[in-house]
DNA sequence: CGCTTTTGACCAGCGC
DNA sequence: GCGCTGGTCAAAAGCG
């Protein structure tokens, strides 16, 4: 995941991500979730890592990019054992960012906003904006702590991020398979 | 002009 | 059936 100063609002930067990359004490990832489908009990819903400060160690300075590989790499192996179709993952994270909406390195169309009953805090919707994509995802504030943001994605992406395709970083992205993308966009080898 | 955001309306699922 | 709630649609407006 890449993170940058500017959220969707800001489409003059939007695929700028690898040139405004935040300050990681800007950012701070605390929780992400791998969530499944059937929603039976809440055991269901597994905290894949939990505390900040496994992340805020990353050798790389960028917490984002452990959860990142983390995520795709557990994504695998759960589509190996239950075999899920490339659209039923939801991942969800929260993370402590002032930031509404942080730029995953994937184009997003806002397509609704919603206040829900379960938080004071508006929902917001996004569609991923690429062809074909159906990803989805949803942003809101922790209602019990609005200093975190959770950002629910819906689906795997079709495509390379934009950000792989423009800065031809395609070649340095082997995890996603042609067709067959990330929930989010897997970060480039920065070492 | 093309793309995005905004926002009220609409729809589906669920509980009563 | 009705009301509530969450999710989506789509027209209008804004922006570069």
């Amino acid at each position: 995941m890449f993170v940058t100063m500017n959220g969707p609002e800001d489409h003059n930067h939007s695929h700028t991500c690898f040139e405004e990359i935040v300050d990681p004490s800007y950012f701070e990832l605390s929780d992400y979730l791998l969530l499944e489908d059937d929603f039976e009990e809440d055991s269901s819903v597994k905290t894949m890592a939990s505390s900040a400060e496994n992340f805020t160690g990353s050798s790389n300075g960028f917490p984002c990019r452990e959860a990142s590989e983390r995520i795709n790499s557990n994504i695998r192996c759960n589509s190996g054992r239950k075999s899920k179709t490339a659209t039923e993952f939801r991942v969800a994270f929260r993370t402590k960012s002032e930031l509404e909406v942080m730029d995953d390195g994937f184009r997003w169309r806002k397509y609704g906003k919603k206040s829900v009953k379960s938080s004071p805090n508006p929902r917001n919707y996004y569609k991923c904006s690429s062809e074909g994509c159906l990803v989805k995802k949803r942003v809101e504030r922790d209602r019990e702590d609005s200093s975190y943001v959770i950002t629910t994605y819906e689906g795997v992406h079709n495509h390379e991020s934009p950000c792989f395709v423009n800065r031809n970083y395609k070649q340095m992205s082997p995890a996603v398979p042609p067709n067959r993308g990330s929930p989010i966009p897997l970060s480039p080898n920065f070492s």
